[in-house]
DNA sequence: AATTAGCACTCTCACCGCGAGAGTGCTAAA
DNA sequence: TTTAGCACTCTCGCGGTGAGAGTGCTAATT
């Protein structure tokens, strides 16, 4: 297969930059008029008519300008593609957004998706950084009533989980607190199968709840992705490839879904080294409701410890350059940011092995 | 004003019930048709246009059947409507499955959220649980490294809210769980306010935990209502007035606006007296996004401890009598949900002056 | 050999007119 | 008070039509 001149790759190109400003099939002699091309329409007739045989453009009808295919877009994304680099003021400022609100990582989940949502002008999705393997930093125990306690899980990386327990007869606060103490001094750092090896070591109350601790926790492991944040969701139907708002229902109802959603994260980007940026153009023939769609999708995490997804959702005539670079900065930054924050966590190794600094 | 007859007010229920069913102006003739009606068109006629004088109904042209006007649904939905009861099959299923996945409130409101956009056919939305007014439960402080710790905060009624502190120097654990220890004793069952006054009881890094605990306390109380969850959107995307994208994107928009929507919920359902259901119409000219919408709204919760919002969001056209039910029942499910759960805490006044069974 | 001008051809889309059909209001009779 | 009858109005779907945009092909040009 013999690959594309310079020139048509050029024209290819333009095609696809112009089909994203106008969302209209785009014509040989619109091209040389909008791009003060030196050449005739003729000659990027034929071009075209290359380019079409290639499959990376299509003409609706015999007689209308050429849109891009998949495999256009394709193409123009893994080859033609140049960076457009978000300018340094505009990551000055949504930097300084984030540091703002220190430490407060549903805000920042939050504040993700908006600038996201907003410079692609599309829909973003940002998931909660989510441990590998849960580990268990911290327990908890709170007393309710009678036999209702609030168990408190926190684990390594920061995620907290609760959860109310019935326990089999009444315990008093005191004996709770020692319990919690002695679980998180004596499995500090451990994952759900290393706990479980050592079970034996505790009996009675802490035995009862171990249980529950490590039930819970192999609940969290079997979680692909933390809780998914959304935003934007109205920028995409604006689009006008929407109107027939059925198109839009369906991709709209995949970010519905958490378990539909999720499964496409763990196959595409968890799958993938951390750091890279995804790009989906019309569901790659897997995910059938996103026909019209693509989706930019990038990972960010602190390595070994915790991994989140981000991306965004919009039509496949979308801006790419754009929404790549606004991907990879927001990986990058939201990277940085919970490295920063748990920095002290890197520390322990998956072993467990390393001192609980107590008193 | 006089009072509608009987029969107008039995025609105005048949064209409403047959708008909502077809989405279509509906005629006197096909009117007597489908119900059988034991009177000619031309009464019908008649009475139509006594309804249309009244301004409980409209023709879009001159020629075109009728269709409810905001003032005829308002009639309706205050006059009209009789309760559809849920079938007892139904409730049980619901609650059944509610009671399956016990004490996760995060789950529930997942749960309500579907029910409610499932049974309704359209979007929905519940608010979790949000106490009127924090009051201190326990308090958690954990360190990870060096001045940083992690800040776990309980209130009364179950919410829990986190945050990183970083202090000015480092503090270890022991000495850290005392602080925490000493604080929930001494500000257990207390609102900010109480605490604010009496904060000159602890010195030291004591105080300045307090000054955060304080801050976040006051941040809880700043926010009306808790963590949105949202369902069915999609529903609402595929009713027929919102083939035109348009109008569906103003709706969703809303919804996607955190800030609008508490503040939609503030002034309207939290507002009046708890277990009620309110049902705005047509935005009820204060909400332009929703000039095409309908929503039934609901609150549930543990009296004076916490309180929760929930309700659907549709076209106008939507079936009120099942909308109307099922908030209702979702209403009082979630009451009786919560109320279980944290029984207990029903038992501090907002005094604070009930001791904390303490070891 | 590559490019370009010229041209015939194709197809969409917006516009128009028209007739069927649904629904109305009015009047007069029951 | 209800109803049958009727003239009237307005929408909507239909086919026809012409402008316009864009193409592919061929022959001339560089």
């Amino acid at each position: 297969m013999n690959d594309l001149t310079e020139r048509q790759k050029f024209i290819l190109t333009l095609v696809i930059h112009e089909y994203i400003r106008t969302a209209t099939p785009v014509g040989s002699q619109h091209l040389v008029a909008r791009y003060n091309l030196d050449m005739s329409s003729a000659t990027v007739r034929n071009e075209l008519a290359v380019l079409t045989e290639r499959g990376y453009l299509r003409q609706p009808h015999t007689s209308a300008g050429r849109v891009p295919t998949e495999e256009g877009y394709r193409y123009f994304v893994s080859r033609l593609i140049q960076a457009t680099e978000l300018p340094d003021s505009t990551r000055r400022m949504i930097s300084h957004q984030f540091y703002q609100m220190r430490h407060d990582v549903e805000q920042w989940m939050r504040l993700a998706a908006s600038v996201l949502a907003h410079q692609s002008r599309a829909a973003s999705l940002v998931t909660a950084p989510h441990p590998e393997k849960a580990r268990l930093k911290h327990l908890e125990l709170i007393a309710t009533r009678g036999r209702q306690v609030l168990m408190v899980l926190v684990m390594v990386g920061g995620e907290i989980h609760q959860r109310i327990l019935i326990l089999n007869e009444p315990v008093g606060q005191d004996q709770l607190s020692q319990a919690a103490h002695r679980i998180t001094t004596l499995y500090y750092g451990k994952d759900a199968e290393q706990i479980r090896a050592l079970r034996s070591l505790v009996e009675g109350l802490e035995a009862d709840v171990l249980e529950w601790v490590l039930e819970e926790m192999e609940q969290v492991d079997s979680v692909v992705a933390g809780e998914i944040y959304l935003d934007g969701l109205t920028n995409v139907l604006s689009e006008p490839e929407f109107t027939t708002s059925d198109e839009a229902r369906r991709a709209l109802k995949l970010l519905e879904e958490p378990t539909l959603l999720q499964d496409l994260l763990a196959r595409t980007v968890l799958a993938h080294a951390p750091g890279g940026v995804q790009v989906l153009i019309g569901g790659e023939g897997t995910w059938e409701e996103l026909r019209q769609c693509s989706m930019v999708l990038g990972s960010y995490g602190a390595p070994g410890l915790v991994v989140g997804t981000l991306g965004i959702l919009g039509p496949m005539r979308m801006s790419y350059g754009r929404a790549i670079s606004i991907v990879r900065f927001m990986s990058s930054l939201l990277s940085d940011l919970v490295s920063e924050t748990l920095m002290d966590d890197s520390a322990i190794k998956s072993d467990g092995e390393v001192n609980h600094e107590e008193g």
